[in-house]
DNA sequence: GCCAGATGGTTGCAATCGCAACTATCCTGA
DNA sequence: TCAGGATAGTTGCGATTGCAACCATCTGGC
């Protein structure tokens, strides 16, 4: 019934589990060791960043970040304690809090960004050929929709 | 100095990091509801299954997973708690201690495998073509010895 | 033979995370 | 208008994990 995986099959799911924890943790560790971020908290700050304003509702940037509401919120409470954002409450939706990136978040954020660039170039990137990175990507956009098509969320 | 990353580019690492959580999130969630066991505990049957005499050293197995010792202690308490795995004192270096598989476990293991495998192939294998997969396999190879060459370990 | 340093494993502690429960607010339908 | 359900965010709790400290054991140099 279930056909075992082949080798050359077997090769690319095991280095598919090593190279995602491989290439996490070693951007983390750069990050933590540089500049003293996780890469949570980087992901938070890059994707305020992008947004209007720079400001996002909890449960949105929660959706976009595969976070949990509680998990979010602590994340939160670490990034307001060091003034790189700031929560403001949504005056069309009184039960919404938004996260708004402060200009110190801001400049601290262009400070540590080529850093994270550099890492994701140096471990990731550099290792693939213009054809691969076009193959991967239309692979990983199928693989991403097959996930949505099963489970709704997450 | 730091190129920042191009659309293309972009998209393949978005796309990484994204397939990563979700499909290892879409593993363990189907392990866990199916066979109420944790990717993590799968992992250590599995390679306790792979092993010589199916034992290993603690260290050994905790390298291979890439897991800290502490970890993998906590890990095995619960697996032993379940009997599929047991302790054993090495006989040749008294401060080791073995991991070995029980035949519970490996029954168990046996069971459960075919349903990971079949996870696998529906979130992760089916969405490549013969020459994705061969292409990935070589691009995480030479990502794997990039990895390697920086840090030593992890 | 013996001491210093390396190695293997466990435990205390703190950080992180998700689930469940709870409160507050919004929205829909009658 | 207002009751019931959905949605947003926070908090309590338990589970997992890594680091540092610790103890036991091994190994190499003398």
């Amino acid at each position: 019934m279930t056909k075992w995986l082949d080798n050359e099959e077997m090769a690319a799911w095991r280095g598919f589990v090593n190279v995602s924890s491989g290439v996490t943790s070693a951007l983390e560790a750069e990050l933590v060791a540089h500049h003293g971020i996780t890469t949570g908290d980087y992901g938070v700050l890059a994707r305020l960043s992008e947004a209007d304003d720079s400001k996002m509702r909890m449960c949105d940037l929660a959706a976009d970040l595969h976070l949990s509401p509680s998990g979010l919120t602590r994340r939160l409470d670490g990034l307001v304690r060091r003034n790189l954002v700031v929560r403001e409450p949504s005056a069309e939706d009184r039960r919404v809090m938004l996260a708004v990136l402060t200009a110190e978040g801001r400049s601290f954020l262009e400070q540590i960004a080529p850093l994270h660039v550099d890492g994701v170039r140096r471990h990731f990137i550099s290792h693939l050929s213009p054809t691969q990175l076009r193959n991967l990507s239309s692979a990983f956009r199928s693989i991403e929709s097959g996930l949505r098509s099963i489970a709704g969320r997450n």
